[in-house]
Formats: structure tokens, C-alpha cells, sequence
DNA sequence: CTCCTATCCTGCGAGC
DNA sequence: TGCTCGCAGGATAGGA
């Protein structure tokens, strides 16, 4: 579910609700999320200051007094909203605000992770380049292929080399730049690479201006959906003609994930 | 190293 | 209508 524009959207509308405010309480009801909350979340998070909200890759940051980290990140399902989004079953941990604002962690299949943290949270160490950093250039991505037999799908969706792009966008942008997903990264043309890299950039900004994508139960910081999902070039498309050469599009599993694509538009 | 598979969990739609 | 099966936006341990 949530990917970079996702996350990203969930970013924007919850900052303006949450920076400068400080936690004043903590409800846990559920501790089994992807690794279990530690006995001491709710403690560690009562009583700070939120003195900005980050976000690298898929995953959250609240920037807490103090140099404390609050990283969260969505899984498959996760939302974290003001209440009254009309979801109510798997409310697993209640966030309240100095000024009575709450936010409500929801994730019905408990793919998600929080944990609060005095030094940098241990997941970031390992994640690669944010396609929004400088550092992601058409050079970078040439590198990464250089020498990769994999898939140019599978390379896109490793966050230890790219950090943010799921299943959807990454199908989406191999549609836009003309490339079949199964091409092996080292086989690429150098102005194939140029095209993936522009493309990255350019669908994760169309998709975030939409904010994001609503397949079944994703919902941004004010409970509401993206629309990006009526503009799918592939994904979820098989069958379906292509909108630029009316071939049907294909589907077939590449690293145990769907991968849709045109044969007409894509080599 | 690199790459792939299975696994965690709940919900929902397709097909019978 | 009611049941079972397979699949779903993700990360990761473990094996080839």
C-alpha cells in the first residue's frame, strides 16, 4: 500500500497538525505490529515535543526534543490519521496532542513498525537513496546497474539501493520510460537508465500532486484517498488495452510480485 | 556477494 | 447464499 507518495501525502497533512505540539498521552491496545512495540514506546513518547516531521524513503520521521526519533512505518495497511476515518477495527495505538488533536495508528495486517529512538533508528542505516535526494542521478542509477543481473524491477524496488518505490510506481515508471520490467539491469542502454531516472521523479510527483494512490484502505493524515489509482498506466491493468497502443496489458510475477506491463510500448 | 522464496497477517473478490 | 482459494501497497530471514 503506502509508497513514497503515499507516505509523502501522509506527511504533508499531518505536519501542519503535529509540528510544535507535544504528546501528552500514549495508548497502546495492540504491541504486535511487524516486530512488537517495546515495553517502554508509550513512556518514551509521552511528554516529547514534535519538532519536525520527516520522511525518508517509506518511512516516517517525528523529530522529537532532545535528538529522540519517532520512526514509523505503514507496511501493507497502516494508517496513521485523526480519528473518524471509518475505520475503527484495528485502531491499534492512539496518539494524543497538547491540543486534544489525536492521531490513531491503524493497520489491519500489523505489517507496520513504530519505535521510538535516542540515537538514529537502526532501519535507516541500511536504506539506500531517496529518488528526491541529490544524490539519486542519472549517474547513481547507472551504477547500480552496472554490474546487477536482476531484473530492473526487482533493482528498483531494493530499498537498500532506493528507497521508496513499491509495487505500483515502479511497474508505472518502466511503463512511462519504455522498458519491460524482466530486462536484466546490466543489459540497460545508458539512455534507457536517463529515462527510468526522469521517469522516477516525474511519476512520484504526479502521483504525490494526486495524493497518492487508493487501491482498498489507504488514506492520507486527514483520513481521505489519493486518486493517482484512475490513472494507472498498468498496474492492475491486465487485459485491459493499452492506453497508448491498445495492446492488452500483461501480468506476470517477478520477485513473487505482480509486474504489469505493455509488450507493444515496452522492450 | 547476489538473487529468490517463503513467511508474517487480515480482508476481500473470484469462482464454484 | 456460502464456502474456499488466491492475492494484496512491505520487509526480511534463510537458502541456493
Amino acid at each position: 500500500m503506502p509508497e513514497l507518495p503515499e507516505v509523502e501525502t501522509v506527511r504533508r497533512t499531518l505536519s501542519p497538525r503535529v509540528v510544535g505540539r507535544t504528546i501528552t498521552a500514549v495508548a497502546v491496545r495492540e504491541t504486535r505490529l511487524r516486530r512488537a512495540l517495546t515495553k517502554g514506546f508509550a513512556d518514551r513518547l509521552a511528554g516529547q515535543r514534535i519538532v519536525a516531521l520527516r520522511r525518508v524513503g517509506k518511512y516516517l520521521l517525528f523529530d522529537l526534543d532532545g535528538g529522540r526519533t519517532w520512526l514509523v512505518h505503514l507496511g501493507m495497511s497502516g494508517s496513521l490519521a485523526a480519528p473518524g476515518a471509518g475505520l475503527e477495527r484495528h485502531n491499534h495505538v492512539d496518539v494524543t496532542l497538547s491540543d486534544g488533536t489525536t492521531l490513531i495508528y491503524n493497520d489491519p495486517r500489523r505489517f507496520g513498525m513504530m519505535r521510538v529512538d535516542d540515537s538514529p533508528p537502526p532501519e535507516l542505516t541500511s536504506l539506500g537513496v531517496d529518488p528526491f535526494s541529490s544524490h539519486y542521478s542519472p549517474e547513481y542509477l547507472r551504477d547500480l546497474c552496472r554490474r546487477r543481473a536482476k531484473p530492473i524491477k526487482s533493482l528498483l524496488m531494493d530499498q537498500t539501493l532506493i528507497a521508496g518505490l513499491g509495487n505500483i510506481y515502479s511497474s508505472e515508471i518502466l511503463f512511462r520510460a519504455g522498458v519491460r520490467p524482466t530486462r536484466r539491469a546490466r543489459t540497460l542502454r545508458r539512455r534507457e537508465i536517463e529515462a527510468i531516472h526522469r521517469l522516477t521523479v516525474a511519476v512520484l510527483t504526479d502521483a504525490i500532486a494526486a495524493g497518492g494512490s487508493s487501491i482498498s484502505d489507504y488514506r492520507d493524515g486527514n483520513g481521505q484517498p489519493g486518486s493517482f489509482q484512475t490513472r494507472f498506466d498498468v498496474y492492475g491493468r491486465e487485459g485491459d488495452p493499452c492506453r497508448r497502443c491498445q495492446t492488452p496489458i500483461r501480468a506476470r510475477v517477478l520477485s513473487g510480485r505482480s509486474s504489469f506491463y505493455c509488450p507493444g510500448c515496452q522492450r
